[in-house]
DNA sequence: ACGAATTTGTGCGTATGTATT
DNA sequence: CAATACATACGCACAAATTCG
C-alpha cells in the first residue's frame, strides 16, 4: 500500500489533443509552480531549453507560453539576462460574518476603488426572490460592479436588492464605490453576512475583458446573502474573483 | 451610467486563436448555463443547429463539445430525440471549525469512501514545518489520499503529520478510510479546523487522471489546518476539489 | 401503416492554427 | 524562417432514429 510519491519537480507529460493548447497548459503550470513556489517570486525562471526538457516540449512552444505570461503581466523577459518573476503576491479576501471590500483588504493593497458598469431595475427570478425574501417577479435592483486594487481588477460581482426599499443605490454606488458606504445612505448603518457559497468556474468572455484575464482563466465565485441587523435579507450577490490574484480565507471567529 | 444589462441568453463571441479550443469554450459555456439554470437539469438541451447558432460556431465543433460533455456524464444523447442533461446536482461541502468529510456529505449521497493512494515520510518543506509548528527539515508523514461519494471520485488531499506523533496513521487510514477515525487510532478522540484558505486552478494530469476528469478541468483548493482540543497543530492538509461537482458552504456558526 | 419533419450520427474536402524538426 | 505533421473548425451532404399527423 505504501508506495513511492512523485518528486515536487517531476516530469508529467502535457496531453495534446486535448483542446487546450501546449503553450497554453504550460503557461498554466508555470503560473501554478510560482504560486506553489517552485519558481522563486521574484527570482529567475530556469532557461528555455532547460524548461522545455523539464515539460517535454519544442522551446519554441515554452516561448510562446513565456510571451503569454509576459502579456499578462507575471513575467518579465530581459534579452540576454533571462526570464524573471515579478512581485506580485496573492490577495487575501477573509470571509465572514463581518465581510466588507475595503476593510478586508486594508494593509494588503494601497488604495481600493469600486466602479459601477451597469444597473438595472428587473423582476426578480426565483433565486433572487428566494434569497431576498421577495415573491418571484417583485422588483430588484441589479447592480454589475467592479472592484479594484491599486490599479488592478480583482472582483466583479453582480447583486440584488428590493428595488422599492433602495432605489437610491445605484447612484449612491456610483458616487461613492462601496457598497457600505451606499448602505449608510439608504439607513442601513450595520450588515451581516448570512451566507456564502464557493465555487469556481472559467471566466466567460464578458468576465474575462472586465477583469482583464486572458482566455481560459479561472474565478472563484461565492454567492452571498447580507442581512440588516434585524436578520432581514437585504443584498443577494455573485462575485467572481480572479483566481490568479486572489485567495479566500475562511474567518472561524467574528 | 445607469446602462443596458446583457440579455441572459446573450450571444457572446467566442475566442478564435486563444489557445482554448473552441469546442471546449463551448462545452464550459454549456456546463455552466447548466449550473446557472439557462439550460434545464433533466431538460433537453436545444437542437445543434440552434445551439451552433446561438455561439456562432459550425454544428460540428458544437457536436464536439457535446461529446466532451457526453464523456464527462454531464449530457446524454439519443439519435432522433434530442441531447438531455443529466440529473447531477452538486455537492455542498461545508467550511467550519467541526469539518469532517464522511459527516459533512451525510444526506447528500449514500455512502462515502477513502481511499489511500501514497504515503511516505519525508523532511517537511517550510511551509508544512511552519504549519505543524515543527523544525524545518523535521520527519512528517506525507499521506496521499482519495474520497469517493457513491463511487465518483470527489477529492483528492495531502495531508502532512508529525511522523513521530503519528506514526502508524497510514496504516490506520488505509484500514479506515476515515482520517477521523485514524486519528483515534492514535489517541485523538476530538480534532478541530484552525484555519482554511481556499484558491481554485486547474487541475494538472496526475490530478485529472485520480478524479477522473477531463483536461481543462477546474479543481477548488483548500489548505487547512487541524489542531487537537490543546490547541496544537496536528495536520496540514491541502484538497482538491472537482469544481464541476462539489461546492463549498462557509459554515458561519458551530 | 405511411411519409414528412426533426434531430443526432457520419463522411469528406478544405482552410487555418499549433507543434516539431 | 521553412517544411512537415497533426489538431481544430468549417461547409456541405447524407444516413439513421424518432416523432407526429
Amino acid at each position: 500500500m505504501t508506495e513511492t510519491i512523485e518528486a515536487p519537480g517531476s516530469v508529467t507529460a502535457m496531453e495534446r489533443g486535448s483542446g487546450v493548447a501546449l503553450w497554453r497548459q504550460i503557461a498554466d503550470r508555470i503560473r501554478q509552480g510560482i504560486a506553489e513556489g517552485t519558481f522563486e517570486e521574484g527570482g529567475r525562471l530556469p532557461p528555455e531549453i532547460a524548461l522545455a526538457e523539464r515539460f517535454g516540449v519544442n522551446r519554441h512552444t515554452v516561448r510562446g507560453a513565456i510571451a503569454a505570461l509576459v502579456q499578462e503581466g507575471v513575467l518579465r523577459a530581459e534579452q540576454g539576462r533571462g526570464t524573471f518573476v515579478q512581485h506580485a503576491p496573492r490577495i487575501s479576501y477573509a470571509l465572514g460574518r463581518y465581510t466588507r471590500f475595503s476593510a478586508n483588504l486594508q494593509g494588503q493593497v494601497r488604495e481600493t476603488k469600486g466602479r459601477l458598469l451597469a444597473s438595472a431595475v428587473v423582476p426578480a427570478d426565483s433565486r433572487t426572490a428566494g434569497a431576498l425574501g421577495l415573491d418571484a417577479g417583485a422588483s430588484v435592483l441589479r447592480l454589475d460592479t467592479l472592484s479594484e486594487a491599486d490599479g488592478h481588477p480583482v472582483s466583479r460581482a453582480t447583486s440584488w436588492f428590493d428595488a422599492i426599499r433602495f432605489s437610491g443605490m445605484e447612484d449612491a454606488y456610483a458616487k461613492t464605490g462601496s457598497i457600505t458606504a451606499a448602505f449608510a445612505r439608504c439607513g442601513i448603518d450595520d450588515y451581516m453576512r448570512r451566507s456564502t457559497v464557493v465555487s469556481a468556474r472559467h471566466a466567460d468572455a464578458t468576465v474575462l475583458a472586465d477583469l482583464s484575464l486572458s482566455a481560459g482563466a479561472i474565478v472563484l465565485v461565492t454567492v452571498a446573502i447580507n442581512e440588516d441587523p434585524e436578520g432581514r435579507a437585504i443584498q443577494f450577490s455573485e462575485t467572481l474573483f480572479a483566481a490568479d490574484r486572489v485567495e479566500l480565507v475562511v474567518a472561524e471567529g467574528l
